[in-house]
DNA sequence: AATTTGATTAAGTATACACTTAATCAAATT
DNA sequence: AATTTGATTAAGTGTATACTTAATCAAATT
């Protein structure tokens, strides 16, 4: 389970308002379409992008339509990020070798790598990164990092 | 201010991975590169989109960069998204006149308005809309909704 | 002062995306 | 059964985006 597709659902603001319409009244999709100002179809595609990030369920009933947000997903989501905010600086494990000045902007220590004088002089070529192949096992909160791209 | 390039920024994979990597350790450009397998341009590129959210800081120390991601920010992201989860279903006002419609898929009962028989039955036209004008007036908990589009 | 080097910017490209109008679908009405 | 109608899908368009390589910038070294 990865969250990515709800980033994407969230990125647009015709999107977002949507969802803020719908977590206060029921819409029907000609209804969004008058308030966002945009053809029913654009709606309707939007609509689609919600729903394939899980963020939205739809039914029909009579005439209309009735959609539902998932709040729960929203929170999910929410705390994912939160989770991310409070992820833990990692202190070099001493694989990175002697290349490693990994000091934070803040601290103004290094983490136990030789550092040589002042912060990423001339003698530290290389900087904060494991070895070659290690770096990249920093693990995400909740949803683990893709093969690549968007 | 609005969060909305924060939106965008997150919206990517490659750049949620730069997030977390750079919370994790230090990092130059370069080191980001071999990491992401892109060229040092693409990790530019997608450092200044975080900057301009407001994600990320950057500072030069000797020969490298230094990146420094904004953890309040992020969570003030998270307490948005965690303050439209808890956005409550607005009852209609009685400006939405004779034609609303409004019960949620849950409740089963309508808001006060009018309804005739069934939900959404071929008498009621309208559903869940205030009268037009009003129903865009729908607050967001943080930021206000922008004139239109991305 | 000239050079090196990490980072950024410029220019270009292929894809993704947010829309449009027109056509199609399906449930409800007549 | 034919029609109406709200919603979706098809097809097309212009813009944004995520990359590339090449050129430029600026701090540090020589």
């Amino acid at each position: 389970m990865s969250n990515a597709p709800m980033y994407r659902a969230l990125s647009d603001d015709t999107r977002r308002r949507i969802v803020t319409l719908l977590l206060g009244h029921n819409y029907c999709v000609s209804e969004l379409a008058r308030v966002l100002q945009v053809s029913e179809s654009a709606v309707s595609q939007h609509l689609k992008v919600l729903k394939e990030a899980n963020l939205l369920t739809g039914e029909k009933r009579g005439y209309y339509m009735h959609y539902d947000i998932d709040r729960e997903k929203l929170r999910a989501l929410a705390r994912e990020i939160g989770g991310m905010a409070d992820l833990e600086r990692q202190a070099c494990t001493g694989s990175e070798g002697a290349n490693c000045g990994c000091h934070t902007s803040t601290e103004g220590t290094d983490c136990g790598c030789r550092k040589s004088g002042d912060y990423c002089s001339g003698e530290v070529k290389f900087f904060c990164h494991g070895t070659p192949g290690t770096e990249d096992k920093v693990q995400l909160p909740m949803s683990p990092v893709p093969s690549r791209k968007e």
